[in-house]
RNA sequence: GCCGAUUUAGCUCAGCAGGUAGAGCAAGCGGCUGUUAACCGCUGGGUCGUAGGUUCAAGUCCUACAAUCGGCGCCA
């Protein structure tokens, strides 16, 4: 059985066998006292043994060792746990060398980062998983619930021009010789694919596909970006959650933004235990109060221009001082999340020209149909927009960002044969985990960090 | 990619005016105790990031490079 369960119903029995890893061992005269954890939660099994009955195989047992142990459940004659385990038998699965590299005591991130196939051992990094896997499930829940179809976009795609920033090159060509036109220019038609693919930047052009064929849908899926970001909240690759919302306007977007962000705070809160009150006592004080706040409260909703007079009247001293047409920089969305408002805030209708060709043009003609969410301490957690559906102004805004229209054949297609108003965002699904756990550096709330010059595990 | 800081024992760090390296934890051994990141004692463990340079002498000063961390840009 394993340790939750165990410890959640404070089982008593006269036989039962666990599992797992020894955390920490504690030898007295007659007695060991062993701490069995087995990954399933945060708590660990106190389990006693006694020594002279097994005093060699007590003997072989260290941090990190695996064993399988057996007895009966009792309460607990000490203070410290509720019912421990009165070992009976005891078996090594698998013994460890003195150059068990994780210790009884705390170590850097950095260090366990450097070992990223023992860290989820640890039990900060044990905690973060867990919540990152409530958070997965609580994903798929609200779209679920609420109709929305589970889409898989592609990973690999030939759309050279999503535009969301560069991208990895997929190739079965010898690097060394590659076929060349008449031109000495890598020929890509014969490449695997027939023209020059990639690993996908965002799911979002396919599912506006599917949003307007079988309605509302979302991607949760990798995403790649090949930017040399060196910073706490960037990944080369990172899962993206993108929903994509038919017959929905800019409004009805950051409604279903808001509900959804609101819904995952709420199920970490519900569902988080002891891996939150961990988190809530060493990793990141007061966030169970602050989820329990923004489970509830309205985010703060501005346009762009009015940010942008916030921030003008703030009688801050700004890097860069604040003007209309520059985008927000991370100071400007710091002082406007942690300041300002002291809590998430959507900002609406950005300058056409420091946005994507997609977004709908507003009446205004300068400004379009975006949102972002920002949050304290991550920043922007979310980017969207309502899409735009008019085929002519699409097909300007294209040509006048120096686009070639061709490219995007399929894309303008589903303005021409029966468009209809449609809304999406894109959610960076690290980055709220990143948020609920406090965690400070991106790379340690992903399994398997890739960023510059990082892939070993 | 830009700016800044850091790089000394397995880990976290100290090492102050340049004179041939130290603590805590971990590990190994022993002791004590129904213990709770237990406690006490002993032992082993370092070509001081790499490559050059200055000096009688460099962990300590200079240069280059690398890695890591923080901030910024790109964004999710």
């Amino acid at each position: 059985m394993r340790i939750k369960e165990i410890l959640g119903k404070k089982l008593i029995t006269d036989s039962i066998t666990v599992s797992g890893w020894v955390r920490t061992k504690r030898t007295s005269k007659s007695v060991t006292f062993i701490e069995l954890n087995d990954g399933s939660c945060f708590s660990n099994l106190q389990a006693t043994v006694d020594n002279t009955e097994f005093e060699e195989t007590v003997s072989g047992i260290s941090t990190g060792t695996s064993v399988e142990m057996s007895g009966a459940l009792i309460p607990s004659p000490a203070s410290g746990q509720d019912i421990e385990l009165q070992v009976k038998n005891i078996k090594i699965l698998g013994g460890v060398s003195p150059d068990y590299p994780l210790q009884k005591k705390r170590h850097s991130f950095e260090f366990l980062r450097d070992i990223a196939h023992l860290r989820p051992r640890a039990n900060t990094f044990g905690a973060v998983f867990r919540i990152r896997n409530i958070l997965a499930y609580s994903v798929h829940e609200f779209f679920q619930e609420r109709g929305y179809v589970y889409l898989n976009s592609p990973i690999v795609t030939t759309s050279d021009c999503e535009g969301a920033g560069e991208m990895f090159n997929v190739s079965t060509f010898n690097m060394e010789n590659p076929p060349r036109t008449d031109k000495n220019e890598i020929d890509w038609t014969k490449d695997f694919f027939g023209k020059k693919a990639s690993l996908t930047v965002s799911g979002q052009l396919e599912a506006e596909i599917f949003a307007t064929s079988i309605g509302n849908c979302y991607t949760f899926g990798p995403t790649f970006r090949a930017e040399n970001s060196n910073t706490s909240r960037h990944l080369a690759e990172f899962w993206m959650i993108e929903p994509e919302i038919a017959f929905a306007n800019l409004k009805e977007d950051m409604d279903v933004a808001e509900a959804f962000v609101r819904h995952l705070f709420k199920k970490v809160i519900e569902k988080g235990g002891d891996d939150l009150d961990f988190i809530n006592k060493r990793i990141s004080q007061g966030i169970t109060d602050l989820l329990e706040k923004l489970s509830k409260a309205d985010f703060t909703r501005i346009t762009y221009t009015e940010a942008i007079e916030i921030l003008e009247k703030s009688g801050e001293k700004f890097e860069y001082p604040p003007s209309w047409g520059i985008d927000l920089q991370s100071e400007h969305e710091r002082y406007l999340t942690e300041k300002a408002f002291d809590g998430p805030v959507f900002v609406t209708d950005y300058p056409k020209d420091i946005k994507a060709f997609y977004m709908r043009m507003n009446d205004d003609g300068k400004t379009v149909a975006a949102m972002d969410l920002l949050l304290p301490r991550v920043g922007e957690i979310i980017g969207g927009s309502q899409r735009e559906e008019r085929y002519d102004i699409l097909l300007d805004r294209i040509k006048q960002l120096g686009l070639n229209p061709e490219d995007y054949w399929w894309y303008m297609d589903l303005r021409k044969y029966g468009t209809v108003e449609h809304s999406g965002f894109g959610l960076g699904f690290e980055r709220i985990v990143q948020f609920v756990t406090g965690m400070s550096n991106i790379r340690d709330v992903i399994p398997f960090p890739r960023a510059p010059g990082l892939a070993e595990f």
